[in-house]
DNA sequence: TAGATTGTTAATCGATTAACAATC
DNA sequence: TAGATTGTTAATCGATTAACAATC
């Protein structure tokens, strides 16, 4: 494996190249050139193969990539080949709905607790699972040795949350607060602004509107 | 406003933008200049201008730019200053989760039904909605005049959700299922793949990782 | 008017695409 | 061996940054 930084926008491309695989995995199909899979999967054969020839050379000359071989490559670029111990900070709407979501999750991704301020909501069941009190958090953190911290208090909040979280230990935070935040850079983080999704996709809505009208005249 | 077709980079900064002035017009800020709008937001004052100027010279020289009035050009960009009209379809984990995420919602983004194929959900209060049967699903979005379709259903429901929903007249796609779906072109979508965005995380923990054990020889 | 800061053009940087030699 | 397809270098394209004239 080469050591140059590898781009973000790289990295955003592997999860979808993994599911890709992972559908060709279960109809069968054992390999795949960079040809047939920029048809299936929208980017350019050129592409592809420089992504993945930033991580090593998986395919062979004359014949194309293994699927089951590359996406064995890709689940050890991406760490999938481990288990991740997760906590939730904020059991309100938008905790409890991450909560709800992580159930779907594959793989080794265990949600082991929610923490909450709000003394009505802590000792509550949600979904199966007991809500803890957030002062307990860091002793939790250490002692379930918890690797992914996600943040889904209150904008006020979200900062002290992350701090706590970096101070007893995690190594990543997934963020779903509506505020950025910081932390240390030997901590992970990966940002979901929801909102901006959404709003992106009122743009575009209004884009095409626009863009319709405009084309009346 | 100008014509260009703008990229797709500067319209997811402009959520970002969107909320930055925010808190600066909660603050009681009523000018900044691009300059120091970078200090805070973490751009260039050069790609705030670029970005700006997309759309309109809405700055003035020697003063900067009025907060209010930014923002209230930035709700006009991005089509905030109307309503939408939602319904989410699936009412699994995953719709049960976004359902209770719209609540958190700002803004005109108002959520008017769930459905669901399960007969076993069908007829349920969810968080304080019926959830309605999903074959009713084309004469609600015509009748409540839909915008928006919310797709949480699983993979293998996915197209055939959002072909109903584009058949029924939404103006956009919110897709959260964990495949990616095609719809004509005078509809908007927009993707969330929650999947991805933590597979990313895990990327980058294993890197930090990586990086750390490197150093210690 | 002088100072500040925008709007916009030009330069740079990085990412994508094209081309092709290497090789299975 | 011949054909196919990778891995990799070079060319192109687009996005970001820098510079500066316009102007409030």
């Amino acid at each position: 494996m080469k050591n140059t930084k590898i781009s973000n926008a790289v990295i955003k491309r592997l999860p979808r190249y993994r599911r890709y695989l992972i559908e060709l995995e279960k109809k069968g199909v054992e390999k795949i050139s960079s040809k047939e899979f920029s048809n299936m999967i929208g980017y350019t054969a050129s592409q592809i193969r420089q992504d993945l020839n930033n991580f090593g050379g998986f395919g062979q000359q004359g014949y194309g990539y293994s699927v089951t071989g590359l996406r064995e490559e890709i689940d050890a670029i991406l760490g999938l080949d481990r288990e991740y111990r997760m906590v939730i900070l904020g059991a309100g709407n938008l905790g409890h709905a991450i909560a709800n979501y992580t159930k779907t999750l594959t793989g080794g991704f265990k949600l082991c607790g929610v923490f909450e301020t709000n003394p009505d909501l802590i000792g509550k069941m949600q979904d199966g699972m007991e809500i803890q009190n957030y002062d307990n958090i860091v002793d939790f953190v250490e002692k379930e040795k918890i690797d992914i911290g996600i943040i889904c208090t209150n904008k006020e909040s979200a900062q002290e949350a992350a701090d706590k979280l970096c101070f007893a230990g995690v190594k990543g935070i997934w963020n779903f607060a509506r505020v950025d935040i910081e932390v240390p850079k030997h901590v992970a983080l990966e940002i979901v602004h929801l909102s901006d999704s959404l709003h992106a996709l009122a743009y575009h809505m209004n884009d095409i509107k626009k863009k319709e009208k405009g084309s009346k005249k």
